[in-house]
DNA sequence: CCATACCCTTGATGTAGGTTAAGAAATTGG
DNA sequence: CCAATTTCTTAACCTACATCAAGGGTATGG
């Protein structure tokens, strides 16, 4: 068992108890891959074949408009899952690109596999309920911010939660993934 | 089994099979309630207690700000859920207000209750897992038009998928939920 | 190791939607 | 069925953030 699989298994134990033979079941059934910076997981007109565990490195998923700007609608950092769950889930093309943005190690489930895995370890129905329960609120809480609070306000947020991705990702992607223009977020930080 | 029983059972079935012996272990489970317009089914301080499906009706979330405000989080009409998720999975208390908004039939489950449900019927894991995998999908879509989109074009694509609630709820109500004051809802529609 | 691309900043100007205020229209309940 | 309350509209003015433009800094890969 390699580090990165010793990871995902500690994180679904965090919410279900796994026994060996469980364990193995899933390591099985996850493919690991390491991917370089800037390597497109998934580009629009795909049909987005997995979901990735994001054992190290970072991730983001983003979609292109008529304008050629990028909307950024997840910043995802090691531990974390990723993927285009409404193609994933409906196996229907993709409108959005995924795409390492530091060097990556990933464990990645397929469409298929992921049904069977359900079929043999149950558990994890319980697993993902609970994780998609969890993406929910943290949607709604987006959601919210965004509706009523101003971009200053949720950059300040975004600063107590999450110190780390401000390190590591450029400033463009965290103005797009807060919904406001770079030239804001430097005003914003200007202030200070 | 009355009506609303079979409306929910039709509702899961539409995405897990359940045998006579599940479907009446689910119905033992849910405590059908009758309510009146206007009658609050929690408060801010309140820990939510129950997860409820709409049998008839409608129902929605808010909370108010610090200014007196009110931001509308759900409107939600039969047939489909409400409650205050963190709360309620949390038990701890809500900031949330959930009211009815027409006379509304209810089933409802307590939070120990559906532990217990889930161990009776492993299946409702998959059906919850289905269910929030696309509530989380619907929240992100609704924080994408939020970010990008003009409230105009908000108003336009909640008009065309869903009619019937512009008919059934005040306009305030539809402002809020989508992110605006009425006054810019009110010239939004001036303009057809 | 240099050139190119990318990234960040700053300034001038534009605009969608907010705020405030007030009256008209529609609901509601006693 | 009428008074009270809530909802909707309109208008004048304001503000947060976008857009456009241009210059300087800093990675990065050939």
């Amino acid at each position: 068992m390699t580090i990165p699989d010793h990871k995902l298994i500690y994180y679904i134990q965090r919410w279900v108890e796994l026994n060996e033979a469980e364990e193995s079941l899933i390591l099985d059934a996850f493919e690991p891959i390491a991917v370089k910076k800037k390597k497109d997981l998934l580009v629009p007109g795909d049909v987005c074949r997995y979901v990735y565990f994001i054992a190290s490195g970072a991730v983001r998923s983003y979609h292109v408009d008529e304008k050629g700007v990028e909307h950024i609608f997840q910043l995802s950092l090691e531990n974390s899952w990723i993927s285009d769950l409404e193609s994933f889930f409906s196996q229907k093309p993709s409108n959005y690109y995924i795409e390492s943005i530091e060097p990556s190690t990933l464990l990645r489930i397929s469409y298929e596999r992921l049904e069977t895995l359900y079929a043999e370890v149950p558990k994890l129905e319980r697993y993902f309920r609970i994780l998609f329960q969890r993406a929910y609120l943290n949607a709604l809480q987006r959601l919210n911010s965004t509706m009523w609070d101003t971009a200053e306000e949720r950059y300040n947020d975004m600063i107590k939660e999450n110190c780390s991705i401000l390190q590591r990702v450029p400033q463009t992607y965290i103005a797009s993934y807060l919904g406001i223009t770079p030239e804001s977020l430097s005003r914003i930080r200007k202030k200070k």
